[in-house]
This record gives structure tokens, sequence and C-alpha cells, in this order.
DNA sequence: TATATGCTTTGATCCAGATCAACCATGGAA
DNA sequence: TTCCATGGTTGATCTGGATCAAAGCATATA
């Protein structure tokens, strides 16, 4: 199997223009980005970089998901991130990656050379605040996860990956529907249980039993189906403050 | 007691001014700052700000320590975030806060009214890249947490918690000897026990098993003193790169 | 048609940390 | 000087998830 391929020149037609660190670009910032991007696929998978890796580029997740995790030196791993289509990968100023980076599904990013960016960011206010508001978000996201990390039970986990996931879906495609939301997981178990602290076979069977109640269906044991949304919620054990786009 | 008086009009001799958000700013920057500045200060335990608050001020914190933290309606409890002096508390372009605030010593902040800041950060290039650099460290501060919270056993996490405290206090004591460090805990039991996803009583039990062993000195229950900081580090289960200050 | 190979489920058992319950130390306040 | 109140320790017991161990089930390979 070949990498996915890709090779958009043009960010006018670009799928996740509005939403990536080039959001707010004007025509000119377009023009300068254009110069210093390239495209780059990965296979489900992958290694995109390892942690310690020098990493000359700072990317945008254009198609696919990508992974962030750190590993402790006995193999014990914790996912820290979930990257999505219009997710940004890297940290502007530095040279060296602290975080495994992994193709979780065929994967493309588009990559921009780190240092004519860091540049951009000095001169472009349109692009570094940008990138602020994502940080911020990101730290929002990071902060929500602390508590499903610190304080919640299998079950509540297992719920709250779920309606992440499905939220996230329904945003990228433009689903204010969310009632009965349908998905595929882009994760195995394994990768499941180490974005929520948990082992493989705790999530399976946390899974099994949301089936058995009727919260989920399955078919296949990646495709999900969420029969009543607000069911789903309530397991996750925040306020049931309902509706899905945040 | 009465919440302790600060009340310096001068940045120039403000104790972080080198280290906060304003750390880049150049002379009328600083006058700028000062025209919407305001110091307030609250005692040990008080709240500063509610989840779900109204927030019309951001702020730095110039002495003492905070604390973010994210409860459940059940009345379990997260701590996601702990400032100590030069960090920096809200967000730009959100109204209401997500967390609760607390003093969790002694506490002063500079704050500066929200919208005169924001409007700040649109033209000073100097305080949206510190702003920047800021959240992002603050971001991998939390991914780092998510490590300890998801992987890592209770032994582990006490022992993560007392090296991040030793490394911050000698930070800004500007000492880089760092062994042999003897800091005060500005936490109760009960407050590590929600940074760390433990009960109280398990944070009691460890660190009593770490006196016992030697691997730490109490004097009180709140004065640490520890005697060979690498046997610290080896408890945290992170990888042995030696030294203090990151 | 048989046979790996990667993921998943399920079962049996174990144990780290939670829970429940006393008890202790310190420092105001009466 | 006694009396709480607050925070901390310690003990006994319970339990949610981890761990260890087999199978099940697709898709891929020979």
């Amino acid at each position: 199997m070949n990498a996915p391929v890709f090779n958009n020149r043009d960010c006018g037609t670009c799928p996740i223009r509005h939403r990536a660190v080039c959001a707010r670009c004007e025509q000119d910032e377009l023009d300068y980005l254009e110069t210093i991007k390239y495209y780059r696929s990965y296979e489900a998978g992958q290694p995109v970089v390892w942690a310690g890796d020098r990493l000359d580029f700072v990317a945008t997740v254009v198609v696919g998901v990508a992974s962030l995790t750190q590993t402790m030196e006995d193999g014990r791993t914790q996912m820290i991130g979930l990257l999505l289509p219009s997710d940004f990968l890297g940290r502007p100023g530095r040279e060296f990656t602290k975080y495994d980076v992994t193709a979780v599904t065929d994967l493309t990013l588009c990559c921009f050379r780190r240092k004519p960016f860091e540049d951009l960011l000095d001169t472009s206010a349109h692009v570094s605040q940008r990138l602020l508001e994502m940080t911020l978000d990101e730290l929002d996201a990071a902060r929500e996860w602390m508590l499903v990390l610190g304080r919640k039970t299998a079950r509540e986990k297992i719920a709250s990956l779920l309606a992440i996931i499905a939220r996230r879906e329904a945003r990228l495609n433009h689903d204010s529907t969310i009632n009965g939301p349908r998905f595929e997981l882009p994760l195995t178990r394994e990768a499941m249980a180490d974005y929520l602290g948990l082992t493989l076979e705790t999530v399976s069977r946390q899974i099994s039993a949301l089936k058995r109640e009727g919260v989920i269906q399955l078919e296949g044991n990646r495709k999900i189906f969420v029969p009543d949304f607000n069911r789903l919620i309530a397991e996750t054990g925040d306020d049931t403050d309902g509706g899905l786009p945040a």
C-alpha cells in the first residue's frame, strides 16, 4: 500500500483553508506560505517523528488523524493529543520535538519550513494571532482531558472519548444535527487505552458494556452509532448541558 | 487577618518584571499597561473567581500561588494548573472563566482590564509574542501532567509533584544549585490529592513512605528537605536526565 | 484450503489505591 | 486550660481496573 497522494499548490482550494493557522491570512500572506510549504503523506501506523528528533518544519493536518504520545522508559505510554484536519503540529522556536508523532490513519500534512514560518510569525499578526488562539484552545482541551484522566471512571472515560470524537466529527462535516451520530473510530482499542490511561482490556469491556446496555451500537468494531446522544453525555459524568457543538 | 497589601505603580521595580507577559515590553508599552493595571490581594483559601463567572480582567501573579481547578457535579475535583509568580491568569477573548481560581497562599495579582489589554495584544507584538510563548509553555506543562495523571503510580505522582515544586522554587530564587533543595509545600494534602488525581489518604501515606525511606525529610508537615535530588528524580519514573533547571 | 497476523473479546485472578473510620497535633479563641 | 477546628496520620477493608491467559475473527499470505 502506498501513502496517499496530495498536492495542492493552491491554498484557495484547500479543504481546511478557513480553520487552520492560515485561516485569517490575506492573499499576500498565502502567496508567501505557498513558497515555503510542501506536502507529506504517511500511511496509517507510520511514525512522523520521534521524541527528541530534530523537526525542521511545522505543519497543518490536512487529511487524516495523527497522535502525540509520550512514552516512559518501561513502555507505559500516554497519548497527549489527537490531531485532526486543520490542527497544528510543531512548536515554533523549538528545534527538537518533545513528543512522538504517529499517523493514526493515512495522513497528509501541509508542512512549512520552520525558519521562514517563524519569520512570518514575526511579521504577520494574522498568523501569530490565529496561532495564539489555536494554542489556547489546545490548552483548554488538555485541561479538560486532565479531569478525564485524573478523576473519571473507566466507563466515563470511554463515554467522554466517544463524545469528543462524535463532536469533532460533526464539526468537520458541518453537521450541527448531532442527534444519532454515526461515525468511525479512528483508533484501535490500544490507542484508546493510551489516550484514556487504561488498558486495552478495560476499554474493550467498557465498550461491550455500553453496547450491551444500548448506549451505543457497533457495526464491525470500528463503526459506532449513538441512538441517543444525550444518553451518552449522561455517561460522561459531565454537566448535562445538552447539544453537540460547544 | 487581612489580605496582604501590594501597590506598585512602577513596573520598573516589579519583582517579576522580566518573566511575565510584560517581559519584553518597551517603556511606552509599560506606560500604557500602568494606565490599565491595578492590584488585587486575596488571603490564602479565598476564591478569586468561580467557573462560569464573568471575569473582566486578565492578570499576572505577583506574589503567592493560585490554583485552577475543575469540579464535577458530584464533587470530584481536579486541579489543572498551579499559578506561581509571573504566571498569567485569564484568557484574552473569553468573557466567562472556565475554571475555579483559588488563592492557595496569600496572593497578589497585577490585573489588567480585559478590553484594553486585548487592544494591546492587537497592537503590541511584544506582548502577543510573549503570551504565545507562555501559552505554549503551559501547554507543554499540561501535557507533561497528562502523563503523570494517566500512567504514573501514586508514589511516582508524589515524587513528580515534589520535583516540580522544587524546580520552580529554585528557578524563582535563581538558585541553580539544585542539590539538597529545601522548600515549603504551598499545598495541603487535599490540594495535592486534587492535583495528582489521588485521595488525601494516599498522598499522606506515600509522603510518609518517602520519608521513612529517607528520600525526603520533613520539618513540620509542610517543609521538605531533599537530601539527594537525583534520588527523588529516580522515584518520578522519568528519564533520569539529571539536573534541575530544564 | 490451510495458515499466519493483527486486532478484539472474554474469563479468572490479583492488587494499588479508594473508602470508611479512628485518632493525633497544632494553634487560636473562650 | 480547656476547647474546638483544621489539617494530618494511620489502620482495616473493599473494589475497580490491572494483569495474566485463552480464544475468536477477520483479512492477508502461501
